[in-house]
Order: structure tokens, then C-alpha cells, then sequence
DNA sequence: GTCTATAAGATGATAGAC
DNA sequence: GTCTATCATCTTATAGAC
């Protein structure tokens, strides 16, 4: 991968995350990657193609996270605080929020595939989570769950919800506040 | 309030809703309402204006649900699951997102005047929800909060984000899914 | 209030040179 | 790969007639 679509990739994500993908231009990209706007066409021919890139690197990074969590974490409740974190993670650094979050509520301008590509961030995450409780369940950590499936779409909402308001009051602690708040009611 | 003025404002909402801030134009409004592009700025001389008066007015909506809420129901629990209900109500109806969760996202590009009363917006339903609580309390209905204000950002948050996913998949049920997980674990 | 006319600038995109 | 040049279209916005 060559060193200017990497550029134009972090570039693309972090406005993406900021103004979302309506909210900026090749212009506005080219500028700071230090080329024309044109020659971003060769990279990406429409900012469709821009788009799905920019969810498909996302959603590979994740399921890279994914894997290292359980590689390195044992407990399902500590497994469940590192992905929290990882969500939380782009917000910390630069007001960014999730880009699948951003797109999902930008869906009615996407194109098709774009959009199947956000609902499968989404998916993904939320089977980890789901396959996750019920590693919880049997270590003891989490309170039986009557559908793991079903219980992993609100925990991943609630923190989706969170970086949200985040995002409004530019106030970090309301994703904590919902992590904590999450693994309270799994422990109860 | 003039015809057009309520036409423009309803259909720049729904716009707004379901394609973003960035998402639609003067030209889209102007098309569906059946006047010039030009006339709008009558109305509202530029977008920013728009931007503002519909969050304004969006507000005042659901100012005016929490109080009809309160007016016909007694009970705390049965009145959170009401201002669920306002909140999807737009979804079911037509796709449509929280206007104020589609300008979070879209915060970084939005004028601070607008995100002010979308920082109002949650913070008057996350107080009423906090007082809620503190009913539910006091009736015996919903367990002991050590935080009221803390746990009504969560929960409000929790829905916010439910209603993006819901979105993303075309899929209302994930809002009810999380309503109900809320009631339950205010219930435990 | 709504129109026509118009402006200055932005936008995604293409063709062809280097 | 990146450039210049160019395009048609869209965008917000203003001026002035009706």
C-alpha cells in the first residue's frame, strides 16, 4: 500500500469521523494530504469507492482488535471494557466518533454497498459481544442472559449512543459513564 | 406562523432527519414545498437559520410530550417507555433518526448556535428523565439510583443509539429491544 | 411573499500531458 | 502518480421586480 493512499485514507477517516462523509470534499482532502484534488481520482475513482474503503479499513481494524482482546484477556467483563475502550479510543484523540456510528446515521445519502458494509461492523462487533456474554455467563462474571444476541445489540448501542452525546458536550466521561453503567447491569 | 413557513420547517425536518444537515439544500426544500430557492431565504436567511429554528422547534415538541406525559400518566416506569415511544415515533413513521442524535453526529460542522440547542435538547430530556428516576424511586417501582443525572444520560444516550442502528439496518425493532433492556435493569 | 436573474464559489469528475 | 485544464452541476446567497 503506498504511502499517499495510506495518507488519504487516515486523512478521509478522520474528517469522515468529524464532519462526516457529506461533510467534506476532495478538496478539502487534497489539501491536506499535499496533492490535487484530481489526483485523488486515481486512488479512488468516485468518493463512493472513498467511502467504502473508509468502513471496509475500519471494520478489518476492529476485527483486528477483536482477536488481540481475546488473545490477551481471559475475562469476558475485562474483554468487554477493552472493546468499549477501542470505540472510545478515536473519540479521546480527536473528537472523532465511531465511523460506522456517523455513517449509520448518514445512511440515507450512502450508497447501497457502503451501507452493507457499516450494518456489518455492527454485526461483527455484536456477535463478538454476544459470543462474549456468554463466555461471562459461564466464568461466573455476568448474570445468566436470556439472548446474548439480542443483549449485545443494546450494549452495542449504548455505547454507540454514548460517543453521540460525546460528541454534543464534547465531554469524554459520558462514554465511560455508559461503559460503566453497561457492566454494572451485566453484573447485577 | 405562515403555511410555507410550517411546510418548509416540516419538510426540512424530515430532511434533515433522514439525509443530515449536510445532506439537503435549499434546492431539495424548495422542489417539495413548491416555492423558489431563492423565496426561502425569505424565510430563513440563510441555512444556519433553518438549522436553528428546526432544533428550536424540535425541542419545544418534545417539551411539550414530556409535559402531556406527566399530565396523563402516574407512573414512572409507564412514562419512561412514553418518552421512548415519542422519541422512535419519527423512525416508525418514516426513517427518520433523533434530529438531535443526525446533528451530534454532525457537530464539526454545524454553527455553535445550532449546537447549543442540540446540547439543550438532551440536556432537558435527560433532566426529566433524572427526575423520573427519582419518582420511580419514591413509588417503589424502579431500584435505588445512586445517580440520577449520571444514569439519565446513559439511558437517554442508550436510545439515541438504538435509533442509529435501527437506521443502519432498516430494523425498528432494536428500539423497543433497548427500551425494554433499560425498563429491566431499572427494574432489578 | 414569491418571482427572475445573477453571482461567486464549491463539488465530483474527466481528458490528456508529464 | 501527479499534474493542469476544464466541465457541468450544485450551493448558498443577494438584488430588485411584481
Amino acid at each position: 500500500m503506498s504511502a499517499t493512499l495510506t495518507k488519504l485514507l487516515d486523512v478521509a477517516e478522520q474528517f469522515c469521523q468529524t464532519r462526516g462523509y457529506n461533510g467534506f470534499s476532495y478538496r478539502d482532502l487534497a489539501e491536506v494530504v499535499g496533492i490535487k484534488s484530481a489526483s485523488i481520482h486515481y486512488h479512488f475513482p468516485t468518493k463512493a469507492d472513498l467511502g467504502r474503503a473508509l468502513v471496509v479499513r475500519y471494520r478489518q481494524a476492529f476485527e483486528t482488535t477483536r482477536v488481540e482482546i481475546d488473545r490477551s484477556e481471559a475475562q469476558a467483563i475485562a474483554r468487554i471494557r477493552r472493546l468499549f475502550a477501542g470505540l472510545a479510543d478515536g473519540y479521546r484523540s480527536a473528537d472523532r466518533i465511531c465511523l460506522a456510528g456517523m455513517m449509520a446515521a448518514e445512511s440515507g445519502t450512502l450508497p447501497e454497498n457502503v451501507q452493507a458494509e457499516v450494518r456489518r461492523f455492527f454485526e461483527e462487533n455484536e456477535a463478538w459481544l454476544a459470543d462474549t456474554l456468554k463466555l461471562g455467563v459461564s466464568q461466573g462474571n455476568v448474570r445468566p442472559v436470556a439472548n446474548a444476541e439480542a443483549e449485545a445489540k443494546t450494549i452495542f448501542g449504548t455505547i454507540e449512543g454514548a460517543i453521540l452525546a460525546a460528541r454534543a458536550f464534547s465531554d469524554a466521561s459520558r462514554i465511560r459513564l455508559a461503559g460503566d453503567w453497561v457492566i454494572r447491569s451485566l453484573q447485577a
